[in-house]
DNA sequence: CTCGCCTTTTGCCATATGGCAACTAATTAG
DNA sequence: CTAATTAGTTGCCATATGGCAAAAGGCGAG
């Protein structure tokens, strides 16, 4: 029961029937993984996701330069999918890692499948996080066209406060679209 | 019947049953575009949605200095949305406009809730297609990041060169996330 | 056909950001 | 606690792309 209180943040008893929460509640199981645990390597197709208690994560790219860029930070209530791997059942070309230790609770296609296609709050709910993050992607995307680099990093300060606080400038900086050496002379105010 | 034939490469017979096919099919009605007409504006929330004949569209989004910048084309059996307005109710950031005459198959929002709640083979088509937007513009961004300008250039010209035809070269560019002065050198191939 | 307008091109220079290399600071392993 | 490794900083210069302005080209209206 205890164990239960994190999943009902993600799916509030505001939204969901007690006994639609009785359906979608036993469908997870609470995974631990260390640093740099790989939740997902490039070539694989996502069969799982989890939803995010405490902890970071990324995803990341491997350009055809052999860089990694970063493409998305994960923190406490985020869902850790890969969702067009996920979704169209391909192999994906990314890769997520755990940045620090962290606590999720899992579950797979088939059940999210299941659930899906049989109960409407869990479709509306699952097609919710899918465009936010279309959204969030639109956005970011936009923002490296129109923003200067420091004007990114600024919002990305306000918006994720807490990531920039707890990941290294290294992935912040591939995140950003910038270099290491540029983020760091922006930090400093060296380069207004 | 006649009409009904584009709407068939949309929802194949191989996919959706004749009868499922007989409850969508009807939902939708031809609507004609004139050149530059804007299927959605900037701050309004999108209500309706198309699936696009023929003709060819763009989607840009205003930026904080007053320049616009294309964030998608769209050309024969596309889905013209923005999918964050029309799923997450909100008012858009983006416009729509037809680069040419066009013409379109149209329907709304209740429409689509109904027919996504009841046709477990259009849930997994819709969903299909928001995911493989969610894909391309992934791509897209990281594209934006990893590639030079010129190599974008050319991915371009190679996934959609009816768009590179048939659009002016100031919407590639913003797209691509250059001017278009960047985008005449790279085609006359004076910076390499 | 021709005028006027809008798009594209190009010369020239400006600017943002990249990237090496060397240095310093911070973190981790033993 | 110390050594070893990794992360962040900074000087210097390189490069990709921006952006003005003027010219050239394409195209529709009358």
């Amino acid at each position: 029961m205890q164990d239960k209180h994190f999943l009902k943040t993600i799916f509030s008893p505001t939204d969901f029937k007690e006994s639609e929460l009785a359906l979608i509640l036993p469908k997870f199981k609470q995974v631990k993984f260390s640093k740099n645990d790989f939740l997902l390597k490039e070539g694989k197709t996502e069969n799982l996701y989890w939803f995010l208690e405490s902890g970071f994560a990324r995803s990341f790219v491997n350009d055809n330069k052999g860089k990694d860029i970063t493409t998305n930070f994960y923190s406490s209530t985020d869902v850790v999918i890969d969702w067009s791997s996920f979704f169209l059942r391909n192999p994906t070309r990314e890769n997520i890692q755990a940045l620090t230790d962290c606590v999720c609770w899992q579950s797979d296609f088939e059940t999210f499948q299941q659930l899906f296609h049989s109960i409407e709050t869990f479709r509306e709910h699952g097609r919710k996080r899918l465009v936010t993050s279309y959204f969030a992607l639109k956005n970011h995307s936009v923002s490296i066209i129109a923003d200067q680099a420091k004007e990114r990093y600024i919002q990305l300060l306000n918006d994720k406060p807490h990531i920039v606080q707890n990941v290294s400038m290294q992935h912040i900086a591939t995140f950003l679209g910038i270099t290491k050496y540029s983020l760091s002379r922006i930090r400093n105010g060296i380069s207004l």
